[in-house]
DNA sequence: TTAGTATGTGTATATAGTACACTATCTCAT
DNA sequence: ATGAGATAGTGTACTATATACACATACTAA
């Protein structure tokens, strides 16, 4: 039976690319349980916001940026996934571009914060590993039907580019021209004026039809 | 800034298929702002219980089952989707046979609980028709790569029966000869002596290969 | 024996996904 | 001016999956 009522958190896998890996936003803990171990950012959602204004909220303090792809994941509420305290967790996926990013930002309350690559994470505080997996899952799926790189690339980019992100994401190579088919068949782009420098022949840039989240199928 | 926090809740759509209609329990507020408006079943969830756990506790006060299909759908945590109180809630989905619901049952606090069908749900109480839709499109869509609909049907029934529930929950005719392709495919079913009576040529009888949820592709 | 009723089954077509290689266009070096 | 180097751009054949569609079969009951 119901006595109390457990505590509501936010934690936000941030995805980006760079350096040719897919990357999160990690930060050190210094409270005692987790002294030294990373886990993704978040924290209490307060009274006066909804969790997709918690959400964005912390991913606004750590990063400086708005207006990106963010996600509600899954929410994690087993009793002792915080040792101390019992906090359910409702996880979010956000998508930036590492370009708009000044520098990372967090509170007094942690000791660091840096961005890992998504392949090779520690083991993380809490069931925060497992909050990745799901996350990378989500991630990669979404990536079939939406729109949702749109978050990665700046306004104007290549076939080549974006091919170069999914390829990234679903950790495979893929086929130039399926590619191509693929794309086109789901009417996101549009064709501009080539541009692109370099030593060889230039490449056109396309840019979205639209850059607000838009799901082409049924989610 | 945080300062307190929500309390959280679990809300469950508990589907069931009964006269040929896709139905679910609904309960009738007696508290002050929804008066007389009927919600989805749920509760607050205690500080020594999972977020599933509270989800099943409170299918098993209400209908007296165990060991259905019960997943997470959603947690909704808009700031004033409860007027009075701040109520983070995250929604599950349940799949209960009819024929093993003696009674329902409610608690004090309520007037009344009952059976409604899916397609003609009166305007509910928070923001439960926006749940109600959102179960809706996950049921219909897990149903096409998983085995939930276990959960539906006896240990052992014909192809028809089982043909029969797809297209109440789809909403639409399927072909008889497509279907059985389609779940052959998925590998759920095993062949058994034929039964059932009836004025005409008997029916094969079948049962599922596992009667535990079980994911056919990728979630 | 026959009428009635639901079962059980196969093929042809359309659509989506996958495998696969060569020509075109530019820059830079000579 | 020419050629080497480099990436861009493009089409077809094959496979798998989804859809449309109709008739013979096996039982019960009169």
């Amino acid at each position: 039976m119901p006595k109390g009522s457990p505590k509501v958190a936010v934690d936000i896998v941030i995805f980006t690319i760079d350096e040719g890996k897919l990357k999160v936003i990690l930060i050190r803990m210094e409270k005692k349980p987790f002294t030294g171990k990373w886990a993704f950012p978040g924290g209490l959602v307060g009274f006066k916001e909804s969790l997709d204004e918690a959400a964005r909220r912390d991913l606004y303090e750590k990063t400086g940026v708005k207006n990106v792809y963010l996600e509600q994941l899954y929410t994690f509420g087993d009793v002792r996934r915080d040792p101390f305290s019992r906090v359910v967790s409702v996880a979010y996926v956000a998508l930036v571009n590492k370009n708009r990013i000044k520098k990372l930002t967090t509170t007094a309350k942690y000791t660091g914060i840096d961005w890992f690559n998504m392949a090779k994470l520690p083991r993380l505080a809490y069931d925060h590993n497992k909050v990745a997996k799901y996350a990378l899952e989500r991630l990669r799926l979404k990536l079939e039907y939406t729109n949702i790189v749109f978050s990665l690339l700046p306004r104007y980019f290549t076939l080549a580019h974006l091919q170069e992100i999914y390829e990234i994401i679903l950790g495979k190579k893929l086929d130039k021209r399926n590619f191509l088919k693929k794309i086109n068949s789901l009417n996101l782009l549009k064709k501009t004026r080539k541009l692109e420098k370099g030593a060889h022949r230039p490449a056109r840039l396309y840019e979205f039809r639209t850059r607000k989240p838009r799901i082409i199928e049924i989610l």
